[in-house]
DNA sequence: ACATTACATGCATGCAAGCGCATGTAAGCA
DNA sequence: TGCTTACATGCGCTTGCATGCATGTAATGT
């Protein structure tokens, strides 16, 4: 069992509970390119985040081809008073609209899926492939 | 309003925990040579953490005499949600055995009080002035 | 006035964590 | 087989925080 001071460190830091929010807004799993579109933060950063919430037990993974759907343990009776707080205690006013925010980026994200499955990945600024071919084009 | 991820990270942390577990078992004001007593830590690590649970708005504190009573803001609708859950997640056996006796320890401190207020200071050895004199007399 | 006491805090240090950059890995596709 | 893509992670840097020591402050008692 994790350490409670633990579970409270995973969740405190502001880019991880707008993960959580979604998560628990969109009640499904995610894959990281949904999430880093919807947060519009650099793809490293949400894996890393993920991996760190992952690390405590608060969140799981697993891999469907090259797409990596992660999901909240939101039904575990260890966290079900944490996120009862998370999704019900009052935000600032910044933090409410930048939740709407993502939320409204993750439903236009959501629309693009095809039987319920992601079938895009990331955005070409997010992707190394791309950015490497960019810069020799730009070098040309 | 203090960002939700200030307050976890106030939390985050097993002594701020134990405080924390020990203001919502006693239900009441606490001093600091009380909890220094009841946690068995020092002085000042005490002072310190209180000092960061109150930068959060968590706790309050106000002054009778010399001595300084600190209080949980376990009333705040701000913070029930926390409170209930620090109060009612389950434990590992190594933190539940921590907080017993914790909360023994306490108890027997606040069986000293008089009229409900706190009469003795600090243990000797958590004593500056203390210490000093000893030093010295080690000395010669 | 002075010493004592309850509590707070400045300072230096060690350590953990977030960030940005670059790259690694594994899976799908041509 | 080789390229692209979705995602993960090693590394260096910087920042923040807990700790320990010492000392400061304000109130009390003699």
């Amino acid at each position: 069992m994790t350490e409670m001071s633990e579970l409270f460190r995973a969740l405190a830091d502001e880019t991880r509970l707008r993960i959580v929010r979604l998560f628990l807004y969109s009640a499904m799993p995610l894959c990281v390119c949904e999430l880093v579109d919807a947060l519009e933060l650099p793809q490293y950063k949400v894996s890393r985040h993920l991996a760190a919430l992952k690390a405590t037990g608060l969140m799981s993974a697993s891999k469907q081809g090259t797409w990596a759907y992660h999901r909240l343990e939101a039904d575990s009776p260890l966290f079900s008073g944490l996120w009862e707080y998370v999704g019900s205690a009052p935000l600032d006013e910044a933090t409410e609209q930048q939740l709407r925010r993502d939320q409204q980026a993750l439903d236009a994200r959501l629309r693009i899926r095809e039987n319920g499955a992601c079938v895009v990945g990331l955005t070409p600024s997010n992707n190394f492939a791309t950015r490497e071919k960019q810069e020799k084009e730009r070098i040309v």
